[in-house]
DNA sequence: TATGAATGAGGTTTCATTCAT
DNA sequence: TATGAATGAAACCTCATTCAT
């Protein structure tokens, strides 16, 4: 009824379109070769249009990633939140991971891929993921669960191999989804090591 | 002594100051900022003397990721042929790998740090240490030491949680590289899981 | 009482919302930083409504110039009207000028102090003054009472002398529009040279 | 011989190309509505040669309005130096503005015509003129020659009433500039009053 | 071989104007 | 009549590359 909402939520639709199309543009030319001609065009708007919504073409590449890394970040808080054991947060947090990875590869390989880390937003995300990890893993040390010299650094550690495989799964087709979450949950567990010696 | 050779001489050298300004350059402002000007004056040359040593802006980098790339890997398989059990392996090309970050921090950072995995040099890299691990992982599932799903999945796990990590301590001042060393090995070999559950 | 008067009379003081607004933003600004939309939130209207009343920015400018200049050739007419004299119509001309300076600083900066000439409007305002200026001294000088070269060219530079003066004075704040009367009325008689020599 | 010698000739030529054809643009579509393309292919060289020898349009503007106004200065002040009294000085100093005007028409209408006050270093050039003038008022003062009430408010007058005259003058075709002189110089001594009544 | 001034295609950004509501 | 989101032409500026010396 208010004529302002209906003008807002018009604008906000637009800001949307904007945003899709720059993750399918970004997504297709990467970080550096996607022009904001592009994305006007892949979001069938004016390019005034795109600056009516985003102030520069950095804000909107940072919106783009900024807009991914907290949709992320809520999945993997939201599974953590819903177990108990250490080590089933270390599961479950894999495999919301995986899982977002799958339902959002393109944008996931701009974010996480090649350039990604160009952007401070980036890497203040994985500072965050790693935070969270040091903390489970840290717990995990206390129950005498886990085992490791420094959380920080393990956690760390754990970042990078998740995002980096995810990463490369994302620029190629041959293998599943569930291969890699298995590969993440194992090698964090486990490492390569055998653990059955004594069975 | 001959002129010819002279010449030669002159213009490697060139070449080399060339690829250590760029180097520094690099590091210092990131591989999209840098501008070819600013590698010239840092060489104190010319900028057309830079087109007679690289045919473009891109081949110039290529050779900058190149050049480091080779002396990593030929670091890391000199040090893997120098052991022969497949745990040492593992241990001494991770102690390669991280003498060799320290000792090449600023180009570490460009090359694994943000932006590189832009270029697919890099990509080739990662996927030739990978190949390497890869390999080795075989070797010690074959010997009944190691116990992965896959080795070639893990193989790329394990890269990217090597470079990943090192380009973050490479980042900042507050870890000595002797902790990320210990960290990726008992990660690579253990994951955060205790081992000595039985002793 | 008529419906139509209502809707004119709401149209035109929309009209005088614009016009004021866009004196304060020109002012403000200046002639070429000045933005429509600027003006449109200055007068808390909608940019479309703007273009309602005006075809063009260049429309609005030029009446927000033609309403001072209007006004500004009515107090001055009608000063000069009110006396016989021509050294008479001198000083209350002069006079007026510096009243309506006083009284409408800004506007008063913005089309006749920097940038203002660049608009034709301005000058044949000047044309203007200067053709009624030009008139009385060719009086004065047929009275004997006046005495220069060439009426035209001495009308044209008092205007110039005036209007640079005033716009010099509006853009600070140390001097009085008093003093500045007093120093325009007194070379335009004068000149800088001694008159009381003889006495 | 030194090469450097040899290429900072040349630079220095293509940049006073550059200044050169910046007056005639500017002169001829006026301040705002000169385009640096417009500019380069006046100069006949390419727009990125314009940014190499001005950082900005600014800049540009900047130094064709004070490569005009420096030699203005240094043509005024010479004059001025010429002569011994007060009254001389205020003859030789208008002649000099005068034929500077006269030989510099072209630039002469874009730094003190319309839009040419939209910049501060106009400001700036006129309140050096003022200051000199205001000087010799003062000193005429002193030796009971002339006669004000403010040298300084009558310094800024006598400026604007030179700059504008002789601006108006560069517009059109009709009067000469030895008409204009006379006219400066008469008003500036003896205003529009009779000087000989007592005679 | 070395130089650095010159080039110009191509990018980002602005803003007067339009038009559907 | 009023609105303000949308438009796109056009401007400024950058920088990899060339070329005359």
């Amino acid at each position: 009824m208010v004529p302002g909402n209906r003008f807002e939520r018009r604008k906000q639709r637009t800001r949307q379109d904007i945003l899709r199309a720059a993750e399918r543009v970004l997504a297709d030319k990467g970080l550096f070769d996607a022009k904001i001609a592009d994305i006007a065009e892949e979001a069938d708007i004016g390019v005034g249009t795109v600056y009516l919504h985003f102030q520069t073409k950095e804000a909107l590449t940072e919106a783009v990633v900024e807009d991914t890394v907290t949709r992320l970040k809520d999945t993997v808080d939201r599974a953590r939140a819903s177990v108990e054991s250490v080590v089933d947060k270390v599961r479950v947090s894999t495999q919301a991971l995986c899982r977002f990875a799958h339902a959002n590869r393109a944008v996931f390989r701009v974010v996480f891929g090649r350039g990604g880390g160009y952007h401070d937003i980036v890497r203040r995300a994985q500072t965050m993921f790693a935070a969270d990890i040091e903390r489970t893993l840290a717990e995990g040390v206390a129950q005498g669960v886990f085992r490791v010299g420094s959380a920080a650094l393990a956690a760390q550690a754990l970042v990078g191999m998740s995002t980096q495989l995810l990463a490369w799964w994302a620029e190629q087709d041959t293998t599943s989804i569930d291969e890699v979450e298995a590969t993440i949950t194992h090698l964090t567990l486990h490492g390569v090591g055998r653990t059955d010696e004594g069975v």
